[in-house]
RNA sequence: GGAGCUAUGGCACAAUCUGGUACUGCAGCGGACUCGAAAUCCGUCGAGCCGUCUUAUGGCGGUGUGCGGGUUCAAAUCCCGCUAGCUCCUCCA
């Protein structure tokens, strides 16, 4: 959420910069106006009360005294009812500036590129192994006989699609045999190397109240891609980036303990509302997917810092898998909700041609705290806004299929990257085993 | 799932039956005493949020006794709903 008084005291450039994220600008115009009645009434009935409050001593100093106060609570009983109506105005009016400021997005930082979509997203570096042991080159025409991750998958019989699909529903998959001890080698290899950087793991709830989804931003505008569970007010999380980073949400945190570091593997839900036919084959986009998530709370002056810290901790997991990746940051158009300034992972995927995101880490600032009330207190002993940062650290199907295509071999087996063999007993190769 | 109990400042508690300035202690802050400290004494102390004036700190008002409603001139107190914690029962990996 957006600070109202920012946004009071600075119409034009927020007005600019909403309009840089997309948002028509009457849309603000229609919040302040909104905003500006809503404190009309506010003077309004807090003189009232305090003509209210008066009264009510007065009244009860007359009673000690056991005089009769009939006259004045009779005068009282009008002002009450004129208290009740404004107070109920008042609701009305905070409710709509309430919920129109919950559905403005989050300003982007200063040197964020402004576009109106991924076209104007700026790749910042770009990264590629430098022993590639025969393996096909970033940019270059894979071999013919190199297959996409589910056609190797399938045929190595360690993801059953089909089955996921009569079981659960399209975008759901059984990982089987090693496909299902691939994954769990690079989870666990993803929290023991965010481990060795100082991040705490957790094991989060993957089902969170409405208050959760809210302090992170899905709710209210994205509800339509949750998984809700019928007859609660629970959610399935589409990240553990709403478990994690509402851990201390309502709490004010010691300033000597930030910046805190904190990780998790979780499943992630997301119903994909927007996404009908597209990426329907493979692990590229799910309903339920593996993701490790990085979390951060950090005072204001050590975010940006922390933003380019947690983008090379997410690095670290493909360089020292050996996967070609480059990072882009993101456009004003294309950024989520709750960022500021994102910049996202694109692996390479030789057998599509193309780099597709694999993590994306983003510094919302002060935009989640100030929903989920999380605070400090500054060197002035007042009570300031952290900022939260969250970041992929990675999505680990998308890594699986990373590896699938990036480690194929032309006899139709997969060599097993050098760092995840200690997490498979040493096993070289992924290859075609008989089992069921 | 069922029953009972509990929820008040940073902490510990009083006021709830009987509606009328939310008590007290500890901690904190300021001061006295002291060479200094402890002890003692005096003073001060509702965090946060909202509005408004002034903007350097600040003043005034509103709100604020777990959360949300209701009754009333007035609610910590009465009524309804909820949440969390504890105890017991039930169930269970």
């Amino acid at each position: 959420m957006l600070d109202l008084k920012y946004l009071r005291k600075n119409q034009e450039v927020a007005r600019q910069k909403l309009a840089d994220r997309g948002v028509q600008s009457d849309v603000l115009a229609d919040l302040l106006a909104a905003d500006q009645k809503r404190r009309d009434v506010i003077a309004k009935v807090e003189e009232l009360k305090a003509k209210r409050n008066e009264a009510s001593d007065k009244i009860a100093f007359a009673k000690r005294q056991k005089e009769d106060a009939s006259a004045a609570i009779q005068e009282m009983q009008a002002v009450a009812k004129e208290i009740k109506d404004l107070d109920q105005e008042l609701e009305g009016l905070d409710k709509v500036v309430k919920d129109q400021a919950a559905h403005l997005p989050n300003i982007a930082e200063d040197d964020v590129p402004v576009g109106p979509d991924e076209e104007a997203n700026v790749e910042i570096r770009t990264w590629e192994p430098e022993d590639y042991q025969g393996r096909p080159l970033v940019k270059t025409e894979a071999p013919a006989w190199l297959k996409p991750h589910y056609e190797i998958g399938e045929d190595l019989g360690i993801l059953d699609f089909e089955r996921g699909a009569k079981v659960s529903g399209a975008r759901f998959l059984y990982y089987v045999g090693d496909g299902a001890r691939l994954e769990r080698a690079l989870y666990n290899f993803m929290l023991d190397q965010h481990h060795e950087e100082g991040y705490t793991e957790m094991i989060t709830p993957i089902v969170v109240n409405d208050s959760a989804m809210f302090g992170t931003g899905q709710y209210p505008k994205f509800q339509d891609d949750a998984y809700r569970v019928e007859g609660l007010n629970q959610t399935y999380i589409p990240t553990a980036e709403v478990s994690l980073t509402n851990y201390y949400s309502g709490e004010t945190i010691p300033a000597e303990d930030l910046p805190i570091s904190i990780t998790a593997l979780s499943p992630s839900f997301r119903k994909e509302a927007g996404a009908a036919g597209r990426d329907t084959r493979g692990l590229i986009r799910l309903h339920q997917f593996n993701k490790v998530e990085m979390v951060k709370f950090a005072k204001p002056d050590q975010s940006d810092q922390e933003l380019e810290k947690m983008t090379n901790n997410a690095e670290n997991i493909l360089q020292k898998l050996g996967l070609p990746y480059h990072v882009i940051t993101l456009s004003t158009g294309d950024m989520g909700f709750s960022a500021a300034k994102t910049h996202d992972l694109e692996v390479w995927l030789p057998a599509q041609g193309m780099y597709r995101e694999i993590s994306s880490v983003s510094n919302t600032r002060d935009f989640q705290a100030r929903r989920m009330h999380i605070t400090y207190r500054n060197e002035d002993g007042k009570l300031e806004l952290v900022h939260t940062l969250n970041g992929s650290g990675l999505a680990v199907g998308r890594t699986v299929a990373a590896i699938l295509e990036n480690y194929q071999n032309e006899d139709g087996t997969v060599t097993v990257p050098e760092v995840l063999r200690p997490y498979l007993g040493g096993q070289e190769t992924l290859q075609a085993t008989p089992h069921h």
